[in-house]
Order: C-alpha cells, then structure tokens, then sequence
DNA sequence: TAGTTTTGTGCAATCGATTACATTATGTAA
DNA sequence: TTACATAATGTAATCGATTGCACAAAACTA
C-alpha cells in the first residue's frame, strides 16, 4: 500500500531493465530519446522518488554531515548553526545536530555514532581540550572525511578552523576601557585550557602592558559563564581594599551578573565602574543599561565554516587542506562601558 | 589505507562467512561462544564499526529524525530542538534540522529531500497554513512515519500535535492585566490564521468579556513578530484618542519594541501602561525593567514531542494513533505589568 | 547402531540504485 | 550485400549488513 516505488517497479511496467531507468533519470548520453520520455513519463505517473540510502551505500557518501557543538541554545550557537545549515541545504546536505552538554563521554560518544551514520564530515566547537587525543578521535582522520573546528577549536596539524581573533577582541575590550579612564581592571575570564578564553585573557593582557598598568593576577578570576557566577565573582572583587574600576568579561552572562550586583551595591556604571561583556547576546542591546560587548558575526561564521567544509569535501587530490580562517571580531560600545564619546 | 572494515573482511580473516559474522556480532542465539569469541576478538583488533547506511538500506529505517522550524536562532526553537535532541539522541536517533524562514516553497521542498532521506519521522512547526493541502505534505502520509506538529500545528485528522494552551495564555495575560487595573487593553497578535495567534487573540477577547470590558477591534493589531513592528504600532496608537493603558502582546519582541517606544514618549511603566508579551525570552527576564510574559516550557515541549514520536515509531499495530498534548502555559508576572501585588 | 534431534554454518536473496562491460540493434559506407 | 561503426539496452557486480532456508556435523535416544 504505502509502499514506494523503485526503479525496478519501472523497469517492469515498461519491460526494459532497471539499469535503463536509472540511465534515464540521470540524464545519462546513452540513451534513445524515446526510451528517456517513456521513463520520466511512468516514473512521474508511479510517483518515483529517489531513495537517497541506496544511493549512500552505494556511492560512499550520505550527504549529512554532523555539527557538535555544547548546546544549542544559546544564541551564539544557535545563530552559528543556522549560518551552517543555510549554507549546506542550498547544496544538497542535511546538518545533524548534536549537543555535548561540556561531558566528554557524551562527545566521544558522539563522534562515534556520527561516524557509523556515515556522515560526510564534522563540523564542532570542542567541549573538552583533550578530546583529540582520545581513539575516537582518530577516527575521524582514518576516515579521512572534513573535520572543522568552529569558534573552539584543537590546535591539531591539518584541521581547518573557523574562529574569531580573540586576543585582539580582549585586547580592544580592554584598552576601551582603559580609554575610558579605567586604572583597576579586572578580567572575568573561563577555563583557560580553551583557546578562546586564554587568548581573550592575553589580549587583555598586552593592552595594560602596552599601556603601562600593572598586571594584576588578583585581577583575573576564572568562573563559569552563568549570572550566578558573574554576580559572586563581583561581590568578593567589591570586598577588595583596591576594589575595580572597570570589568572585562569573557561572556555576556557573567557580565549581566556582574552589572546587577554592582546595581545592588548602588555603585554606578559606567561612572564608577564599566562593564563589557563578551558575544552579543540579544540581551546586551536591549537592556536599558545596554552592556557594550563584542560581537563574534556568528552567522557569518556558520556561513564560512561550511563553505569550508564543501572546499574539502569536493577536493579529489590527496593533499590535505589546512585553512585557518580568523574573522574580526567587533567591540559594540554601548551604555555600560561609555563615560566619555569615542576617540577615533 | 582508510579503507573501513566490514564483517567481509572479518570473515575472510577467520575463513568463514559473513553471515556467521554477523551473527555472532548481534549475539544470535545460534551460534557457538567459540566462533563468537573468535569474531568478537578479530572484531575489535581491525576496529570493526557496523556501517549505519547498510543496516538502513536493508530495514527500510534511517535512524534519523527531521525537524522543521521557521528559524532555528529563537530561543524558543532553539530549546525545543534541545529537548528533541536530549530524548532522541538517548534513543539511538539523529535529529537533522532545517529552516524554513517562513517560505513556503523552501517548506514543501524540505519535506521532499527530507522523505528522499528516509527519515523515520517529521517533527515540525509550519510556517504556512495551508501547507498541508499540498501534495508534498500527503507523501508523509503514504510514507506512514509519524508526523508530530509542535507549538504551530495545522488542524489535520490523525496527526498529533504538542502544544501550549493558547487560548489559556491570553486569557490569564489578559485578565491579570485588567486586575491591575487596565480598562483599555489592546492586543499585538500575529497572523491568525496560525491557531497559536488566533487562540491568543480568542482567550483575550473571553477575558475582556468575562470582566465586562467591551471589545474593541481598533485595539486588535496584527504586525510581525519583531522590536520594530512592536514600535510603529505603539506609535499610532498613543494618537488614538482613547490611548491605551495596557498591551497584551503575542510576541516578547513585539513588547519590547513596544515598551521602548512608550518609555521614550516619557510615559511610565506599568504606572501608566502595563504590559504583557509572549514566550519568555531571555531577555524579558534580564532587563531593569522586566517584562511580564508567558512561559512555554519549550524544552518540556521538545522532550514530550520527541516521546510522541518514539510511541509512535514503536508502535506495529496499523492503528493510527493521533495524541493531542496541550501543555500549560505559566504567566510570568514580572515589573512591566505589576503595580500592585499580585492577589490570589 | 540406526534414527532423530539439536546446533552451528554456509548459501543466497534482499534492500535500491549505479555502472563497467557485454551484447544486440540500427545505420552507414563500400 | 557485407562490414563495421555507433547507439541503445541488457547483464551482473557492487555498496554492507541481515536472515530464511538448506545442510552437515555433533549429540542424543532407543
């Protein structure tokens, strides 16, 4: 009853083989006119869809490719996605998802199962710094299918990765504030062994050196990036004898705690202290005390990292590709952060 | 070099045949612990992994699951997607997602590619009411996978569907404007010929009644889901003559919009004008001045749409089961609408 | 010991499409 | 008419795993 029609089912209907059908559906050359019209024809008529599994197994390729990311939503993640899947249906592909929740286990876990599904490459922000040098891992190489590295990347020879330059994102973050009038900074920073938090934390770094403020490593204090944990972070800092003028956050979240708490102790922003977030949130812009931040273009990042994903995947010579594409990330000035106009 | 094991070449290696592999791979009863020990072991030293896209050309079933949504950078979407992919994934599915940015040619086109790929089921919210008359929609059917509409579902006998109360939504929102004292409550709604807008648009209009307000179709604006629509209609109706002093909208972004348009006219919140929005984005939450709203429990959402699916999918008598799940939406009473303390 | 049951394997078809190679049919030139 | 090129179609293998059926060997049974 609900059963589908195959080339075969064709085939019998016309009396002429399947390998002829399949020849007249793919347009092939050799193949009579007459022959093609009576196919497409009965094929319409009986409703024919193409099974695509048959074509995967045959063919090698399954025409999905898995994207890991630690969860999906969080705008960041979510917009980045969305730029991937836009890019790769418009080319033929299925986007799996799948979320690490930050466990390892899950994450190898997971690349396994999208390895036996067979998909066409990976696409992933990592959730844990060691994960390559798990067995699992390595697979993906012994496959040799595209692996792509977005915003939280390994540092593995041979793997494409799309990221923002995060040093220079804390280094603008913080010589804004430091613009601004702030002398006593601190860096609401995340698990360093991530790429994306130390080099945001070293871009911070070489702002104050390279205008003459002290390091402080009081100053640094690495949370997780929850309201919850941007609030206590601040509430031990404003105890401090040399108690801050101004904040730098690795995440928006942390950031938004930070600002309530300060509110709560009735300390002014900007005035007493100034505050910037990290990776524009839709919070951030709407609140009425916008929180300045910096903006990753995630969407474009999506965009990009398939793209290239399908540079690879097409490629037939053996040579193995290595494209590291660093976007610009923009400082967004806003309320939280502005006590006097920009300089140019 | 990469080239994959299969149980063939295990086979070959034991100098057996692949049936025999196969069974002792699957633990078939038939079968001596000695061979199974044997393939188990040679199983594992050539890192044997069972290739998913034969397994699914021979049983007819994918393992993958499609999800269609308007946009998936909602945080509405986005979290229900969580909730989908959390209970599949521990089921052994993989979700694959597509967006239709309310297109409905893009619309019909996913459900196509997503049928070719032999998907075991389709969870969706449609874009466009009338998308079930189309042909592509009936191949779902034919095709006898389960079909699960969540949040925007068309009304289509034996489908089932998980929802939130609509209806309930605007009721509470409405009535609880009007014991805080609102007399002149318009209504943002969406396009209702969607059932979530229509509902909304219905439970407001019972309230009114039930509290004996009259109804006022000039205070019924239909306008997209977006901080700038929300701001134009605001806009025009603080000129009407009988300018409101509350706003019931179907949309957090709408209410935002609106809210900053009436902020900006020095108008007080909720002194003046209280208002209400829709969905609970995050952003509602995190403002100076928080926005009441109604919470959808969208990963609840996803979770419960994904159990309907896997009953279903599980289910081998021809009987078509249609299980409709209305959840219940919760109203958040936050600053925007709250002048005096809630009653009970 | 002959007959019967049990147990473990092999054989071959199947899922649905593609494609190298073989074969037949048609057309053209000498 | 013969010879050969060309066009169109058929045959069968392939992708990798599962599974009904056949069959042989081992294990009981009488």
């Amino acid at each position: 009853m609900g059963k589908k029609t195959t080339i075969y089912d064709i085939a019998k209907k016309l009396d002429i083989t399947a390998a002829t059908v399949s020849r007249a559906l793919n347009n092939s050359p050799k193949i009579s006119k007459k022959t093609r019209d009576l196919v497409l024809e009965m094929a319409n008529k009986m409703n024919y869809e193409q099974n695509k599994l048959a074509l995967a197994l045959k063919s090698g390729k399954s025409n999905n490719v898995g994207v890991i990311v630690p969860r999906i939503d969080s705008n960041f993640f979510a917009s980045v996605i969305r730029g991937i899947e836009e890019n790769l249906f418009a080319h033929g592909y299925h986007v799996i998802i799948c979320q690490t929740h930050n466990n390892e286990n899950i994450e190898i876990e997971i690349i396994n199962t999208l390895l036996n599904a067979q998909v066409d490459g990976i696409l992933m922000s990592i959730s844990n710094v060691d994960i390559y040098k798990k067995e699992s891992f390595n697979r993906i190489f012994k496959k040799q299918i595209p692996l792509i590295f977005f915003d939280r990347k390994a540092n593995i020879e041979g793997v494409s990765s799309v990221t923002i330059n995060d040093f220079e994102a804390g280094y603008k973050a913080t010589k804004h504030l430091i613009k601004q009038g702030c002398k006593k900074i601190v860096h609401l920073s995340g698990n360093t062994l991530l790429d994306i938090f130390n080099n945001r934390f070293l871009g911070y770094k070489q702002a104050l050196e390279d205008e003459g403020i002290e390091f402080n490593e009081d100053y640094v204090i690495r949370i997780k990036s929850t309201v919850e944990d941007g609030r206590k972070a601040v509430k031990k800092l404003l105890k401090l004898k040399k108690s801050p003028d101004g904040i730098f956050s690795s995440s928006d979240y942390a950031a938004l705690g930070a600002i309530q708490e300060i509110k709560n102790q009735g300390i002014k922003i900007p005035e007493d202290i100034c505050v910037v977030g990290f990776a524009n949130e839709p919070f951030t812009k709407f609140m009425e005390l916008s929180i300045s931040t910096v903006d990753q273009s995630p969407v474009e990042m999506g965009k990009i990292a398939a793209n290239v994903f399908l540079e690879q995947v097409n490629n037939t010579d053996n040579a193995k590709i290595e494209k590291k594409v660093v976007l610009t990330p923009e400082l967004l000035i806003r309320k939280s952060s502005l006590k006097k106009p920009v300089s140019n």
